[in-house]
DNA sequence: AAAAGATCAAGAATGATTCTTATTTTTATT
DNA sequence: AATAAAAATAAGAATCATTCTTGATCTTTT
């Protein structure tokens, strides 16, 4: 029952452009590796399963593409600490939580419904743009 | 009406340890000027602060002295992005709200008796260890 | 086809942090 | 109090992720 088909188009029929970028070979595969694996990979995690692709693709051309697909809202940088910066192309707004005892990172989606002001002690006059929750811990 | 004497004993009557960490010159001086500048400084800020009391420290002895006071859990290290390490003495749950019309960052507490799970879809079995929560945004 | 623009590869540069080592200070022991 | 052992500090080198620079290559427009 292993499926790695989520809604990744094959090359041949994979959009030109995305969000008004475009989309060459280097990014197209930099974009489908966060697709198919989801795991946070940081760059040089996209590097090393890449090559396998693109075997002359470089490092910082990996940084170029990572930068140029979160620039455009394609994926997002997700930080924990001073560590290497990982990618995410989970779009919908959600917290990560490191598991501690497996090394794993998961996406945390807030309930429906749920607003900062219900939790949160804001001042008055706040407008925030941008939330970035990281949990640590482990699964029982 | 001015007044920046919080908790804060001067040097005669300061502790000489704090959790088991011995409280020496430069650990006091790091850590006083924490607790009455809550800017969440840099470890730079920091050094350029510290200077003024103890001219001959080193940037090296200011790293070393945060890094000591964060393991013993007297102070906390606060991250934005890939940006310089911040340093917080406020050791309350607590997340941070960059204002990024003013550049301040501000602690932001949770409303009393809010639980994770009342706002996150958490795994069953996930035991949480750690929070930290960075809002982004502006003061209107 | 030519020109302009964008992307890429490779390696150098940067900057925050950590590490190394010799020196100084503090604490424990005689 | 003197001595030995342990801890902390200063200074600078090393590290590592990331960014920058530059010339080559690919795309798009004229
Ligand atoms: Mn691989
Ligand atoms: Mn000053
Ligand atoms: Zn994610
Ligand atoms: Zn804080």
């Amino acid at each position: 029952m292993v499926s790695n088909s989520e809604n990744i188009p094959d090359a041949e029929n994979f959009p030109a452009e995305i969000n008004g970028l475009r989309m060459t070979r280097q990014r197209r595969e930099v974009y489908k590796s966060l697709m198919e694996n989801r795991v946070h990979p940081t760059a040089q995690d996209v590097f090393m399963e890449v090559k396998d692709k693109l075997p002359q693709i470089s490092l910082a051309t990996v940084y170029n593409c990572l930068e140029a697909l979160v620039q455009h809202g394609i994926i997002r940088q997700v930080h924990f600490d001073r560590e290497s910066c990982r990618y995410c192309p989970n779009l919908h707004e959600h917290g990560h939580f490191h598991d501690h005892s497996t090394g794993k990172i998961h996406d945390i989606t807030f309930k429906p419904g749920v607003k900062l002001e219900d939790f949160l002690e804001l001042p008055a006059g706040t407008q925030i743009t941008n939330i970035e929750l990281t949990l640590r811990g482990s699964l029982a």
